[in-house]
Formats: C-alpha cells, structure tokens, sequence
DNA sequence: AATGAAATGGTGTGTAA
DNA sequence: TTACACACCATTTCATT
C-alpha cells in the first residue's frame, strides 16, 4: 500500500474501465506491472469489488431516506442484520453511538413505500422507535475516500 | 429500461468486469448487442461510471460517522455545498427533512480527525449546531439498488 | 435493435533481470 | 517486483436482417 497503489485505486474509484496503460502511464509503470499491483489490491481486500455508479432516479428510485432504528429489547440483533442485509431496499445500514440503535439508508420508488417497510419490521418485532429523515437533494456523493494528494496514512493492508 | 437492461445493471453492479460475452450468455444475448445497451446506459445516464468498492479501513480510514449540520442563519448554502463537495473526508452529504439542514457521512482516519472537520465548519461560519454519530460496525451496504427480481417500475430514462 | 464476422487492441502469462 | 514479448481473448465496428 504505497502512495503508487493509492493513485491507482484513485484512478479506478473514477474509471474502473481505465486499460492497464493508461493507468501505467498515469503512474510511471508497464501494464503488467499495473496489472500485478490491482491483482494484489484485489487479493488483500483493499478492492473489494468493480462496481456502478447509477442513477437511482432514472431506475424509478426517486426516495432516499435515513431510517433510525431503536430496536425493541426482545429483538434478535443478529436476526434483524441479516433482515436488513437482505432486505433490497436498504443501501446501508449501520449500527451506531448515539440515542439509536441503528442507522439505515433506504432507497425506495414513492414516499409511500416507507410505511410498508417500517410495518414490516415492525411486524417482525424489531421496532421499538423509528424516525424517518427524507433527502431532498444530494451535496455531494464518492464512493471512495481517500488521502488528499499529500499526506495520509502508509503501511497497511 | 427494460427487464434485460436492469438484468445488466445488476450483473454490472456485482461485476463491472464481466466480460460482454459472459453478459450476453445470462440475458440471451450477443456481445455486441449487450455492448449497445451498456452504451446507451451510459449515455442516457443510468450508469454514470464504473467504480470501486473498496474496504476504507485498510485504506486507513477507520472511523466512518454521520454528521448532522444546522446551518447558520448568514451561511451561504451555495458555498458551504461546494465547500462540503469538494472537502475529501465527506463521502455524502445530502439535503434533510427535520430538525436538521445536512447529513453528511464521513470517513477519517481517527476519532481525533472529526474535532478539526467540525472547526472548520465553524470557522467558515457554515454551523449553527451539529451532532456527531459514529458507526460502530455495517450491517448492510450495497452500491445499487434495484427493484426485487419480478417486479418494479418500467419506461423510465 | 440484434446478429455475426472481422479487425483492433487490451489482457495476462512466461521469462528474464 | 518490474519489464518485455507473445498468445489469446475481449471489445468494437460494420454490413446485414
């Protein structure tokens, strides 16, 4: 995990389809030298996977929300992450410091597809509490976070 | 937008390596035919780009939390969203409903990285309150979503 | 809008340094 | 760990339906 590797997941993280010699030329090294370096990214987890960005607005996904959860005392938590895990409206859902349990962020077609899904866990006796916050516009979205140019951490993974 | 064009997002989605043919093989397709519709996605904005999905904590950043902003009676909203766009710790920051004006979710390398991101909110005059929550472990996280299997909506981009 | 064939160019392996 | 060369395969274009 050099600063070398870093650029080339940088380059990655914006074209994911970049060739190994644009890359190399990006970063001073031969194609297979590039292609050794993603190979051992991949291996050690750094990269977890080649994916899309899309725009969930067009594929008639026009809701966002973040859902907190408190889940209910009886609740089975290992029970309800493999619920919201599965579930294929939750984009993420994290387990959080703070007056709530959990955190999820939810992608859904309407406003109305909200209730449906609190019911259901409900239903299943997650739920003690809940609070909806709905985003009405995005101020900025990566998926991948890394160093300023500069600085930054060295030596893992 | 049809079934076999989500079929291929979500093929993407998993691995935007798949190679046209092994595509083409899972929606009866040809190479050629499923590099016309990856193209069109692309153009008509479904895609935006072919990405990563990285593991941020070997990358070093092993704090991820969300951060709720109100924003200052005097604080320039167009300034602080190209500010908070442009800041590398913040990997979203969206436009709420409730008490709150912003949820930005950042990843930084300690506990300690937050206080400074926070000052500098502050001293940019952008803050009027803010509450800090640390995700402690992920339950679910998935770049895509998209509609179950059989249903969903259709005719859209 | 899809197919199939042909050309291009990128990927991946082996060998050597 | 990288470079270089070569074999192979994927991508892309084009003519056709």
């Amino acid at each position: 995990m050099d600063i070398t590797d870093r650029k080339i997941v940088g380059i990655l993280a914006d074209d994911a389809r970049a060739s190994l010699t644009d890359i190399g030329a990006a970063v001073d090294l031969s194609p297979s030298a590039v292609n050794e370096r993603i190979r051992r990214l991949t291996a050690s987890g750094v990269i977890r996977r080649f994916t899309l960005d899309v725009d969930h607005r067009i594929l008639g996904f026009d809701v966002l929300a973040f859902v907190w959860i408190a889940l209910a005392n009886d609740a089975d938590e290992g029970e309800f992450r493999s619920f919201i895990a599965s579930h294929p409206a939750v984009a993420e859902c994290h387990h959080v410091t703070g007056a709530w349990s959990y955190c999820a962020k939810v992608r859904m077609p309407t406003l109305g597809d909200i209730e449906p899904f609190l019911s259901e866990l409900k239903a299943r006796r997650y739920l003690a509490r809940s609070e909806t916050v709905i985003a009405l516009s995005t101020a900025a979205e990566r998926s991948v976070t890394l160093p300023a140019p500069d600085g930054g951490k060295r030596d893992r993974g």
